[in-house]
DNA sequence: CGAAAAAACCAAAGCGCTTTGGAAGGCTCT
DNA sequence: AGAGCCTTCCAAAGCGCTTTGGTTTTTTCG
């Protein structure tokens, strides 16, 4: 069932029905009615290949999906996707990935502009001077970024947690309980999350005179196995850290084993802070001792970004609004004064 | 620069430059040659939009994704991705996902189908009779299932893993090293996957005359959580089991943290055997006793699926041919002889 | 009542590609 | 030389929708 035998079938033309399905004003409501009810009885639904040829929208949005054998799709990627989805669904979006070479993502993010096969897109893991921000934003499709790059020289549209204040929070507390050593476990620090992270904990430790030690900030693919190796790096060291703070859940996981393997305890020889993006798979409540965290959920995030994009895209939204949210510090068990 | 444009810079027909450009037979090959060259000069790329209003063909895949705020994504389904992505890739496939109420996907099959906008689809986590399977295979669109529904009157393609086999396979290795009492921490039932293992685990077991006990199967939502919970059940029964096959490695966490807190150990008490889908960031053999697994790389299955999919689409590959991986049994430090 | 304005509708021209149905020209073969 | 066959190219007809630029009918108002 297409446009023409549905306008025959109602004896209109083609341009009236269109019309009325689109909810444009120059028909008659009469009119209207009868084609609305007609297209749904005969389950009319316009060819979006058509449609598309004819407005160049898509009602899709974009992601392009950095792939290759040695590259690992971040796991907190399915719980952005939970939320986007959800909030697309209610839209009647669609998401389209793209997979690209990790090493080359602005091919694809030409191709899909050019094509036409996106209406906007979003951008995620950004890193300072990000030249897939810079790219698509003169290549002039709506699109949000979603945390920060930095360094560039003009503004653009991003959602982002307020992740140097976490991690500042975090540290301050820790100092205020008497912890003078602290380390960090962070991600990819050629991600911008992971530079505001490091940042927050190096404010809070100067606001008291101290320093992050040398040797005391690890930076690696966040997986359990590196929190593992990292952990035991730091607490074999003669100057052992008696607090860490550590950028996920999972790496928290090794290290916890890794205290456990060396004989220690938390918090008894160390206090531990890890950034949680609320996985409904694993809870930081539910670790052995009870894990303190700042918290955010990714799955909030991914819900807002669609919205903005939606916004974007029918023109609600313009400019280079950047928000950022605030996070949640969750005092668990994990924490206690520094050990005398 | 479109065809138009591009036919008259060469002072040729649209129909000669498209047919050279798509490699048919009618064309000089040194017309073909000056044609792809001006093509590439002057970045020509055909318009997607029109050429699948003119074919039908999108070069896209679909998946439908459930979602719903008490929906949780499957943490599997990044790494899947990542196989089906890589692949993908390779063949400049898109992968487009339709968000859908988790409780009516088949609307959403309809559209996607009725529309043309993929050009083939892949079903997961299929249930027995599965409604989605039948709904596809009548619409007649080229598909995969990842795993097996059970109970369709037809035949249908698959790739699935076998379940049962490995299941079996570790159930029978624990019942020879003298475990009598066996329990099985499963997911979700409602699942094929989850069948054949219990499946597996029972014909085990049977086969030396065990039963596996009332309420020494457990079945639930993957998650840490979950994985405790089973554990603490079963392990604070009088007649506990002295073995665990688990459905997976999240849950496998939780399972070792209740042994922990019951001040049990591993394998002491309790030998424990679970399924690893091979995640980047979570290995057995880092558990603080290296698990014994069942081990199949999703992420293979997903490009392996991107691969049937791709060949379905050019009609290199037809019929209901479906295909069983068999699955490694992995052993490390968590399985030994039953406690006397 | 008649002119101007508003309302309701329509025919046809795209959107950019593929494909059908020829046509022109050059070869082969008898 | 002419029939018949390739080879090579082309004009034009879709694909199914939106939108432009009217036209016709109805309403408004001095």
């Amino acid at each position: 069932m297409n446009l023409k035998q549905l306008s025959h079938m109602l004896a209109l033309s083609q341009t009236t029905v269109s019309r009325a399905l689109n909810g444009y004003p120059e028909v008659n409501e009469e009119t209207r009615r009868r084609v609305i009810d007609a297209a749904k009885r005969h389950g009319y639904r316009p060819n979006p290949s058509a449609r598309r040829l004819a407005t160049g929208k898509t009602g899709m949005i974009g992601y392009v999906l950095p792939t290759g054998a040695a590259v690992d799709i971040d796991p907190h990627f399915v719980e952005f996707l939970s939320g986007l989805g959800d909030y697309a669904r209610s839209h009647e979006l669609d998401l389209v990935l793209s997979p690209a070479d990790a090493d080359d993502q602005e091919t694809t993010y030409r191709r899909i502009v050019a094509n036409r096969q996106v209406d906007a897109v979003y951008i995620s893991s950004p890193r300072p001077a990000d030249r897939r921000v810079a790219l698509v934003s003169t290549l002039g499709i709506p699109f949000i970024v979603h945390g920060r790059s930095e360094g560039l020289d003009f503004d653009y549209p991003f959602t982002d947690i307020d992740n140097e204040g976490a991690f500042h929070e975090a540290a301050r507390l820790l100092v205020q309980l008497g912890h003078r050593r602290l380390a960090l476990i962070n991600g990819d620090d050629r991600e911008t999350f992971a530079i505001h992270r490091e940042r927050g904990v190096r404010r809070a430790l100067a606001a008291s005179g101290l320093v992050l030690g040398e040797g005391h900030v690890c930076s690696l693919a966040m997986t359990e196995e590196n929190g593992y190796r990292a952990a035991r790096r730091l607490l074999e060291q003669s100057d052992a850290p008696t607090a860490i703070a550590c950028s996920s859940l999972i790496m928290a996981l090794g290290v916890v084993r890794a205290v456990r393997d060396l004989g220690l305890t938390i918090p008894g020889d160390l206090s531990l802070i890890a950034h949680d993006d609320v996985f409904p798979w694993l809870k930081p409540e539910n670790f052995s001792v009870p894990l303190s965290t700042t918290r955010s959920s990714i799955r909030l995030a991914g819900a807002r970004i669609a919205e903005r994009l939606a916004a974007r895209i029918s023109g609600l939204e313009e400019g280079a609004r950047g928000e950022v949210w605030p996070v949640d510090l969750v005092i668990r068990g994990s924490v206690t004064g520094a050990p005398a």
